[in-house]
DNA sequence: GACTTGACTAGAC
DNA sequence: AGTCTAGCCAAGT
């Protein structure tokens, strides 16, 4: 059962347990879970995923909000991502190597 | 049940 | 330096 879901399963787990202040990329989730080019993969996830998952401190390589793209309305993800702690640019981009985070 | 689209990235031209 | 192609997984049609 969980062979199906492993992957997806994986990257979700990921993105749990980004802590604050913290953010992380796709292709680097993505690697982690044993796809390097999955980069893709990850962002479908993580748009079909539970609503409960903290996918604002997931960015892509230009340091873009993830939800940018699709929810540009959601106005709310600048404030939480400054709320943990991250300084987020006028054009809703956050400095990428200063807060990229990986799991020990 | 096959094809298409989509929160991406890296390499090739 | 800019544009295009290829590769992955899941959900929608």
């Amino acid at each position: 059962m969980e062979k199906n879901d492993n992957f997806k399963t994986r990257v979700l787990s990921l993105v749990k347990i980004i802590p604050k202040g913290r953010v992380m990329t796709y292709g680097q989730i993505a690697a982690l879970c044993g796809k390097p080019n999955a980069a893709r993969a990850v962002g479908t996830i993580a748009h079909y995923g539970p609503s409960e998952l903290p996918w604002q401190r997931v960015v892509n390589k230009t340091g873009g909000l993830a939800s940018a793209y699709t929810y540009g309305g959601r106005v709310g993800q600048k404030a939480q991502l400054e709320a943990d702690g991250v300084i987020v640019d006028k054009h809703n981009k956050i400095d990428i190597e200063k807060y990229i985070w990986w799991p020990k």
